[in-house]
DNA sequence: GTTCGTTGTCAAAGCGCTTTGGAATTTCGG
DNA sequence: CCGAAATTCCAAAGCGCTTTGACAACGAAC
């Protein structure tokens, strides 16, 4: 069932047809009527192809998604997506998401954007110096990013929590509990959160004129696997941290394994502080130990990005072109005085 | 810089270049060669709605996402996503994500179908008396289904693995340990697989003339929270259970917590086997007690169904219309011979 | 009774591509 | 050297939709 069809079903034109449908004001309210009901009987939707062919735009926004053989999935992109299509759903927009290896991601955001199949791309995993931001901004096509790019001008749309704040306030809070001795679990080290992270820590630490020293921060990917192996390696050491600062829940969850198998307690031998993406199966107040945490919520961001990307879209704005959110410091029984 | 353009520029028809680009035979070597060189300056990129529009075919499969608020973002889809991702991004295909409301999943997938914006069709999740069946089969659009439909015959592609094997080989290792008192923390009654696994559970009981009543068996979404919720309860039975059975490894994390924090020690008191889904962010020989496991990469599988949905729009087949997968039954530390 | 807005409708052009049916050119056997 | 076959290219139609410009039909206004 095409427009033509319903049309000669009709005995219209499909100028008329097509008015009834998108809205247009030139029509007659019973021709409108027969119209849509002719709709609800047919089944008939418009060809999206044709509809972007002729208007430009389908209701789709763009993502890249990292992947390649031996390329770990990251939950948090799952949560993310979640988020996003939370809110695309009530909108009745979907996502195009091409996968594409982390070393072509270049590539493959050029090819997303002038295959002419969506209407806005979306962006995240930023580094320090992304490459893909000065693609963006060539490309006169609506677009948002999660997160930042550390060393460049941030003249461009986004939406970011405030990394740098929230390890600082942790710093500062296990800084209050006496410890002196800081580890800290991060991110790939090239990622922004990742740098912006470390840099809350050490200004945190500076202020108290102390260090972190190369050997105290361990960037990886975030599985418990890694968490785990990096954990074991600051236990042991000569001086072994009695803080950590962890920058997932994830990651979390494999040094505290570590931690338990030295023999040691969490909360009184090693205070331990992650940043909590609020994951679902992933709660930190479930932890035997329930840790505390800088919070923020991935999913949320999500519904966010999507709303402001759909709305540029539609041109429903406008909408702040840059949104840094607080997290939230919540303490819970991973966080003790320093032992002496 | 679209056909028309780049044609003008060459000084050759729209056809030729076209035909130049799509390897057509009937083009002078050296006509082509000027072409594709001209591609390459230009970054010209064919507009893939224009594409569709032409050819029906855009290189593109789709699949609706389960989302709405208060529905938890699931592991499983997004590493299942990144095995589809893996090998569609060898293809140059891209997914269409239709994020739906899962009471809506029927409605969703009839739009994402007649939207014309998809070559094929993917869906999982599946349930017992899928009402999407028919609707695939009706719709003369290639589709592959994840999972199987429990009370439907299976006449339909699929790729499924054998949860009822699977979960009556645990269980039969269970026995033979020693085991009497089952429980089963099991997924969403009303998902197939889920179905099976329960299935695979009985008949391995029955065979030794026990049963599995009904307050012993879980059906909950796989979070590891409800893990450790549903252990909870099992353990104040009053004959508490010595052998668990549990549908993922997800859930297996809370469930040991319950476990731990009763007191009691896994492997010894209690005996476990998870079913493993190969996440890698949650490994089952990382438990402090390694897990004994049913293993089936969900990703691989993800592979796979992306090999076999894009074989077949671009006719490469004959693919198997249907493949079951065996399970491996990896036996760990979490498994022992019953209390006495 | 003519003119002028309104209102409701339509025919046709155009979006960028593929593909059909033919035309022009070259090749080659006889 | 001619006609047929093979090669290389082109003009134009068509995919399903939106949108522009125009046209009837109808009162209202002069």
């Amino acid at each position: 069932m095409n427009l033509k069809q319903l049309s000669e079903m009709l005995g219209l034109s499909q100028t008329t047809v097509s008015r009834a449908l998108n809205g247009y004001p030139e029509v007659n309210e019973a021709t409108r009527e027969r119209v849509l009901r002719a709709v609800q009987e047919t089944g008939y939707r418009p060809n999206k192809a044709a509809q972007r062919l002729a208007t430009g735009k389908a209701g789709s926004i763009g993502l890249v998604m990292p992947t390649a053989p031996g390329h770990y999935s990251d939950v948090h992109f799952g949560e993310f997506l979640t988020g996003l299509g939370e809110e695309a759903v009530r909108h009745d927009f979907h996502f195009v998401i091409m996968p594409a290896d982390p070393d072509d991601e270049v590539g493959a955001l050029r090819r997303l954007a002038i295959s002419g199949n969506v209407d806005a791309l979306f962006v995240a995993y930023m580094r320090g110096h992304d490459p893909r931001l000065p693609l963006l901004k060539s490309l006169s096509m609506p677009f948002l990013v999660h997160g930042r790019s550390f060393g460049i001008e941030p003249d461009y749309p986004y939406l970011d929590i405030d990394n740098e704040g929230a390890f600082y306030d942790a710093t500062r809070l296990l800084l209050q509990l006496g410890h002196t001795r800081f580890c800290l679990l991060n991110g790939p080290e090239h990622l922004d959160f990742a740098i912006r992270r470390k840099k809350g820590v050490v200004s945190a630490l500076a202020e108290r004129g102390l260090e972190l020293p190369e050997n105290c921060t361990s960037h990886m990917s975030m599985t418990d696997e890694h968490g785990q192996f990096a954990m074991e390696r600051f236990l042991q050491l000569p001086e072994p941290p009695t803080a950590i600062l962890c920058s997932s829940t994830v990651l979390a969850l494999g040094a505290i394994r570590a931690v338990t198998q030295a023999g040691l307690k969490l909360g009184e031998d090693i205070s331990l502080i992650a940043h909590d993406d609020v994951l679902p199966h992933l709660k930190p107040e479930n932890f035997s130990v329930p840790l505390t945490t800088t919070r923020s919520s991935l999913r949320a961001a999500g519904v966010r990005i999507a709303e402001r990307l759909i709305g540029t879209v539609k041109q429903d704005g406008p909408f702040p072109e840059q949104e840094l959110w607080k997290t939230e410091l919540i303490v819970r029984a991973s966080t003790g005085a320093a032992p002496r």
